[in-house]
DNA sequence: AGGCATAAGTAAATCGATTTATCTAAGGAT
DNA sequence: ATCCTTAGATAAATCGATTTACTTATGCCT
């Protein structure tokens, strides 16, 4: 209470209590509702009403605290300025980042977004693009989700890589990525190297698999059946991680380095190898995926590819409003795309 | 491709193309737009058409694909079925959690919700609720933010505390929880214990540090001016932690056990400790607050206080709820207090 | 035959803005 | 005196549903 405002504090305390509008604001002004919605859009056509009853109208509608009610505003000009977001899971690093970049644009621009996750769930994943176009979203940004929505409004999709009619792709470079990753690892002298797959749902998995065995053969690195395992729980925690680096570690033949999927998957294979006794990085070198925010907290700091997950997040936000703004049949970009930095810290080092 | 749904598989798929709205669907039933909404809305009003009819009516719903538009149907009935939620920052960790927890509730009663974050920019603070609300949300979330909103919608606060008329504060235990800690810590022998606080804008932070004081009176330890420290930057990151156990390394007597504020300030306390030569736990035990979902991959694991986060979300998002749909003026609850639960990992041990 | 119920459905108001086409009065030109 | 222009505004349609208060026809009862 002691430094709380107080409740009433003035005169517009109590109109900003009642909600007046529009045909309320231009009695009280001896206007006619056309009038005041003119000047207070500042439409092309008040251009004919003197600045004088302008400047009436406006004190008029901060005085009695006028707010355009959205909803009939949404009706009539047939727009919602809201888009929908579609994402696995928003309790995890990668999902959270790229979500921060999209809001930071999508706000400035004056649009709102509505969130689902689906947690891999196939029902979900089909019904979420309907449901959030019922709900009358102008565009829509799937994160990391593999999806045909059957939709009419623009798609961005976040690390998509279909060619699917009326949708922009932002990928990242996976060749550079896993030329980046493996440059690091035989450089620092590692031969035998482990790799963790991503789960096959997600959406990278696949072209980022082909892009680190398209460098390995370029570097002349064998990749081995036998050192390689693919994620398989939907757990979003570092648990799959961890238990597929235990299945290697019974079957596998010796490894120096582990090349993972990501660093969820990462931290849960420090685990297990710390677990079975190898020392990262002394025995065992860890590359990661992402770089997600507590990667350099790690102990050691995780080494990984960063993939620009805020930038991509606005990028998909511009692109999307763009779209939404532009005539029905225009162009648009099929696909951007964005590049990946190695960040080198303690998990890495030469044999 | 391959795998691709076809484009166009039946004559509904260009139906789905065209929008269809109420006065179409009725024309083409010859039935008037009244009658098809009553049936559409399974209204009681209803019961005097014939189920013959009012098969009819949905059979050609659903072969026009008719879908009601919620603009429409939001402004006749003044509800938007939209709640507004304000975090610090969505990123890894406490607000990821608690939306997680809040979306559980909020899809499965037919609500969306839109979220804000302000990054804790008094100015934001001011404006989004008042932003959220010109977006006609039925009710607000605030997680982990102080605010005075000024507002006309159902409040609900997670980790609030102050009695504010119109909120509902959903909030730890936190005597508890202190209490769960120390007794932890002293239960291993430790009496030098250094804490970390929080950053003055949490609004955990001074409750929490009370609680902790006061279960340290209880216990009999000794809570020293030197060996406490505040966090102090708006990072999201570790980085504030390791900064300040960096000062407390400085400037501290000996200390065998360390209370941090929450998680993500103690992976960046065991990370300033290793890098002067302590280890963790060996030399320092160092305890957490909120479980976060990477707190049981850490090397050690951490030990902390589970915060039931997706439960508080679930809960604020079901208070919320409760309250849009209760008559105005009706009674509600002022506080909802969860309980929390100590979890021992790997970073605390015996001296 | 007259009165009353009921079934089946509809007309019209309403939510609150946006926007186009139109109106009036005053001034100026001829 | 008449016509034209322009400034200053407004009436009314519209967006697409919801919902209340009716209407009309039919059947039943006495």
């Amino acid at each position: 209470m002691s430094r709380g405002k107080s409740q009433k504090n003035g005169p517009e305390a109590d109109a900003a209590e009642k909600k007046v509008n529009l045909r309320e604001l231009a009695e009280h002004l001896g206007l006619s509702v056309a009038t005041v919605s003119l000047v207070m859009n500042r439409s092309p056509a008040a251009k004919s009403i003197p600045q004088h009853t302008q400047a009436r109208v406006r004190a008029a509608a901060r005085e009695l605290n006028y707010r355009p009610n959205v909803m009939a505003r949404m009706l009539r000009q047939r727009r919602s300025f809201t888009v929908g977001v579609i994402v696995p899971e928003i309790s995890e690093g990668y999902a959270a980042l790229v979500l921060s970049g999209i809001e930071d644009y999508l706000l400035q621009e004056g649009y709102f977004y509505l969130v689902v996750s689906h947690r891999h769930r196939a029902d979900l994943i089909e019904e979420y693009p309907r449901l959030l176009q019922q709900r009358a979203v102008e565009g829509l940004i799937l994160v990391d989700t593999v999806s045909q929505p059957g939709v009419s409004v623009p798609v961005v999709a976040v690390s998509g890589h279909k060619h699917v009619p009326g949708v922009t792709n932002i990928s990242l470079n996976h060749s550079r990525a896993a030329r980046l990753g493996l440059d690091h690892l035989t450089g620092l002298g590692h031969r035998r190297i482990a790799f963790i797959k991503g789960q096959v749902f997600s959406s990278d998995t696949e072209i980022r698999w082909k892009a680190v065995r398209a460098a390995a053969h370029e570097l002349g690195v064998d990749v081995e059946e036998n050192l390689t395992v693919q994620l398989e729980s939907e757990s979003p925690t570092p648990q799959p991680g961890y238990d597929m680096t235990c299945k290697l570690l019974k079957k596998a033949p010796p490894f120096t380095a582990l090349f993972a999927f990501n660093d969820i998957s990462a931290l849960g294979a420090i685990r297990a190898l710390r677990e079975a006794g190898r020392r990262v990085p002394e025995d065992v070198s860890v590359i990661g995926f992402d770089d997600i925010q507590s990667a350099a907290y790690q102990n050691p700091g995780l080494t990984t590819i960063r993939q620009p997950l805020r930038e991509m997040g606005a990028t998909a936000a511009e692109t999307l409003v763009q779209r939404i703004v532009a005539p029905k049949n225009a162009e648009y970009p099929k696909s951007i795309v964005v590049e990946p930095e190695l960040i080198v810290r303690g998990s890495t080092r030469a044999v």
